[in-house]
DNA sequence: CGCAAGATTGATAAAGATCAAGCCGGGTGG
DNA sequence: CCACCCGGCTTGATCTTTATCAATCTTGCG
């Protein structure tokens, strides 16, 4: 019964019962909510620490002419920034992409968490600095890589993450992302977001049908997309 | 005798006497280092945060194919991340671009700043969201912007970081990157690159001998850039 | 059944990469 | 003192990738 954040704190630590059981009780306050809604829009001010605990998240940012830019997902597990109450006003959106479960945790329980389980905190630190590193690998794809390893990568880095919080098979997740997204997320319009997808599956290394992707050589598409894991810091 | 450290926190947080000897003796220990030197390879173990008091220094990645992208620059003021001793391996590497004054602050610094200034601490901690942010606004101009609105952000950027540390006019500045880093920065070849300065000088917008940069319509190169500060979070 | 959202396809245009050559200024060795 | 050499900048020509526009297809669902 563990739910994705402890799976993902055990990756790096272990977490003794009486942390086990404050991270169960934090969980107890989770809310459901349904797909495609901001979780706080930007400009909000920000007055807790959000923590997805299942389901598909993203931050995104808006820019003139209506464009979006998705500029990372938040997978079960992942949280907004723990110090994000420090700043003013969000300069980027955060939004469900599939149903999810989110717990809003206030400044209170940030502060709690830090008082009684320092541990705890500090691989949640540890966290932000892999979402960081997650920042600067995408930066390097959008500015080197071509579109279609851009997505090779992509798909690899979701599979890996989910991977940690048991959300994905050796080979295989749900994948609730429209081309739409894929293309705002990889900077390239819907079109060739379409076009790179069917490379990949016309050279036998994914299928994907409804929503469920199946990478057919996982050794494969890392190599087109240039995927090698050390940047998210596992174990 | 302000550093640029102190100035940095300052805008968003007033010191204390107190405080400002404290960071005064950190910065005691700086180290004179040359253009073009790395302060820390990729896949090296990190065990001091790097904070540069003067010059202009970046976090880049090396691609295969030689190919290298600059994620972010670090600026007077700036610091690599407080957490960073909690990774194991740098996924990227840390270079100057011209000559840089640094301090290596070894944990045991941090530990007792974190001790005795938690004031200080938390104003560094949102430094790092504000890091994060820029990386997102990066993420957001490669992914939907063309290439001279880009560049024209990155100026308007880097005019308003290092206007906050005292390094900028009001409308000019020291640019110590070749047009090779400005590609790498922003994703497009070194042709390119020059292309979008040169439409930007014969639109009357900058300026850019030897190495100075100035920008003759401030309001107009932001506009060009879509360039909007919030995301700075400054004061 | 009919519709709407998402996926797919084709044709054309634009942005940017690449290749190749020339330029310019400053430092250096003869 | 001058020639030359090298790194960085500039320019032109051509090629590739990706965007854009517009239409069509598919599918789940009321």
């Amino acid at each position: 019964m563990k739910n994705a954040l402890i799976r993902k704190l055990q990756s790096v630590l272990e977490l003794t019962d009486d942390e086990r059981t404050a991270l169960m009780v934090l969980s107890l306050n989770a809310r459901h909510v349904g797909s495609r809604q901001d979780l706080i829009h930007e400009g909000e001010r920000p007055r807790t620490v959000d923590l997805i605990l299942e389901g598909f998240a993203c931050r995104y940012k808006l820019l003139s002419g209506g464009k979006r830019q998705i500029t990372d997902f938040l997978l079960p597990g992942d949280m907004t920034d723990l110090d994000i109450c420090i700043i003013g006003k969000m300069d980027h959106a955060v939004a469900t992409i599939s149903p999810c479960s989110v717990v809003e945790m206030p400044l209170s329980a940030i502060e709690d968490l830090t008082a009684h389980h320092p541990r705890v905190v500090k691989a949640m630190r540890r966290m932000a600095l892999v979402e960081k590193a997650i920042l600067r690998e995408r930066i390097a794809g959008m500015g080197q890589r071509s579109a279609d390893r851009q997505l090779a990568h992509l798909l690899c880095e979701l599979l890996v993450r989910l991977q940690t919080v048991g959300y994905a098979g050796k080979n295989d997740y749900r994948l609730p992302l429209r081309q739409q997204d894929l293309g705002d997320t990889l900077g390239i319009s819907l079109v060739h977001a379409n076009r790179m997808l069917q490379q990949l599956r016309d050279q036998g290394l994914i299928s994907l049908d409804g929503r469920r992707l199946v990478i057919h050589d996982v050794k494969a598409l890392m190599e087109r997309g240039e995927f090698k894991p050390d940047y998210l810091h596992l174990t």
